[in-house]
RNA sequence: GGCCCGUUCGUCUAGGGGUUAGGACAUCAGAUUUUCAUUCUGGUAACAGGGGUUCGAUUCCCCUACGGGCUACCA
């Protein structure tokens, strides 16, 4: 094992959008892979038809391109050697493993109905006990162990519906390696004995897995801690199978958490506290139930990535920011810490806040180029679509704003004059022998040759000079009539986007809408 | 109930037998910005509890408490 080539995949059930948990597996399955130069490869685990959702898998493929961590191995990414990658596909492949750990007495065919199964349960807890099929019941029910041969075949023959349960041995100690809790052992009579083969021929997770991962030479498989109490079973599955040389590294990551309270991170806390928890927006075809996306709700993905990262695993330095890239390089299962992480939505946009202030303006610029004409109604010839104006404004929202589509709501100012004036501001700072002043000051502005941020200033400051005003009596008013608002981007900065006739015009406006 | 995993500031975490227990988010205060935001500086704030082991435990061991996961012909 320590010699092959590194091979990791990332196995998810299509049985809804894919949530950011998940996608925190396929991140860390992925750098893992990246880091050592092997393969990360997509599988689609849909062996129970009965929850099958219709777009899932699409959602899955997409999700993982939007994050930048795609596959080169799998279904959507172009599949490979081990084709096909979707386990209903692979359905023939599993029975002939199930027979053969049934030949070998590692485990046996089981005729009880769901009907005589709910029975038990009921009767056991009737009894306040918990029913298990394990090493102390299965003679009591209806199996190949209790059954002779014969009644066996002739069930069989008949079409009954059975499946094939793997038989735990009694008083072992399995221990198992994990990567990231180191030794674990389980005693196996607390072990049950796992359904491998469903009666309708389809394998369960357990064994399918493990088929799967053995077939397609996978050497880590990282999944989510909920699956540490079932790793004993995957142990012995791997031994009866004589595989146990080949099993890959397992590591069992620790959930994500609810920001409030405990329990694990659902949908609902999403909806409850207002944050999402998927990656793109999911429509749900039977409720027609819409959940947000990180995408849709203005994340980069670099951020959403980074974020996610760090949820549960640290670099042991104190860079923060880390590139897909640096991720590679910088993962290791050391530095995943054991306990669950609690999700804070707050630091998720901080992270967000980083990317776009790293960001070159440019590329902002083109981005909000069409939902800025389409907000504020603005024609394609416009100047205020050109990328040089755009670039400034985009200057100029950046530090005061996390998301890109803020800057339209933040900076609506820059792009339209204002409808109205803050109440506030106008009651507080108005005088009417304030308004030659501001009649001088339209003026004054209007004859600068190079309408600069900076000689904007000047102007200003000698205007209010001249009528023995300071400048604090009468900037915020200013910046009101200019803006309607009472705070906002650097003022001159402001001016100078805005332009000479427009800055005049809208001081003209604003005016006589003060004094109305 | 049983089994398993876990427990450092409000949150994410670093650290590790002897430290002023470090960083980030959030929060508070000050400076800058005559505003707001940014930026800068500083502050509040943590080793769950009890026993050991040890010269010395937050760090190692045990117990308790608490939290979480699992306990399906779901993954």
């Amino acid at each position: 094992m320590t010699n092959s080539r590194v091979r990791v995949r990332f196995a998810p059930s299509p049985t809804g959008p894919l949530h950011m948990g998940g996608v925190r597996t396929a991140l860390y399955s992925y750098l893992l892979a990246r880091k050592h130069g092997g393969d990360f490869l997509l599988r689609i685990e849909d062996t129970d038809q009965t929850r099958f959702v219709p777009g899932a898998e699409d959602y899955i493929i997409e999700a993982l391109k939007w994050c930048g961590i795609e596959p080169n191995e799998g279904v959507g990414f172009g599949d490979g050697p081990h084709a096909p990658y979707r386990q209903s596909e692979r359905k023939p492949m599993y029975r002939q493993y199930a027979e053969q750990m049934v030949a070998e007495g590692n485990a046996y065919y089981a005729f009880d109905t769901p009907e005589e199964m709910d029975a038990r349960r009921k009767e056991a807890e009737a009894q306040k006990q918990t029913f298990s099929y394990d090493h102390s019941t299965r003679l009591s029910m209806k199996n190949s162990l209790t059954l002779s041969a014969e009644e066996v075949q002739a069930l069989k023959d008949k079409g009954t519906a059975y499946t094939i349960r793997l038989k735990v041995p009694q008083d072992q100690e399995i221990t198992i390696h994990d990567l990231i809790r180191g030794t674990v052992n389980f005693h196996s009579n607390i072990v049950d004995d796992k359904v491998l083969l469903k009666s309708d021929g389809m394998p369960t997770y357990h064994l399918a897995h493990i088929v799967d991962d053995y077939l397609m030479k996978i050497t880590h498989a990282i999944r989510g801690e909920e699956w540490l109490p079932s790793a004993p079973a995957h142990i012995l599955i791997y031994r009866f199978l004589g595989w146990e040389k080949e099993m890959p590294q397992y590591a069992h990551l620790p959930l994500l958490l609810k920001p409030d309270g405990n329990g694990k991170l659902s949908k609902r806390d999403g909806d409850r506290l207002g944050f999402p928890v998927f990656p793109l927006e999911w429509h749900d075809p039977a409720s027609k139930e819409i959940s947000s996306g990180y995408r849709e709700k203005g994340y980069y993905p670099e951020a959403f990535v980074n974020m996610l990262a760090f949820l549960g695993w640290n670099p042991g330095t104190e860079q923060e920011i880390f590139s897909l890239e640096e991720l590679a390089q910088a993962f290791s299962f050391e530095h995943i810490h054991k306990a669950g992480a609690k999700f804070d939505p707050e630091k998720a946009k901080w992270f967000n806040e980083q990317y776009l202030r790293h960001r070159d303006s440019a590329a902002i610029a083109q981005h909000i180029k069409a939902s800025v004409a389409r907000s504020f109604g603005i024609a394609e010839n416009d100047h205020r679509l050109s990328s040089a104006f755009l670039e400034k404004a985009v200057d100029l929202l950046k530090p005061r704003v996390q998301f890109e589509h803020e800057m339209l709501t933040v900076g609506a100012y820059l792009f339209t004059a204002p409808e109205s004036y803050d109440q506030a501001v106008v009651e507080k700072k108005w005088k009417p022998e304030l308004a030659t002043f501001y009649t001088a000051l339209g003026e004054a502005l209007n004859g600068i040759q190079d309408f600069t941020a900076a000689h904007a200033e000047t102007t200003f400051k000698e205007t209010a000079a001249a009528h023995n005003i300071k400048p604090g009596e009468v900037m915020q008013l200013l910046r009101v009539i200019i803006s309607g608002q009472g705070g906002g981007v650097d003022m001159f900065g402001m001016f100078e986007l805005l332009g000479k006739e427009e800055v005049v015009q809208r001081l003209g406006k604003g005016l006589k809408a003060i004094q109305a």
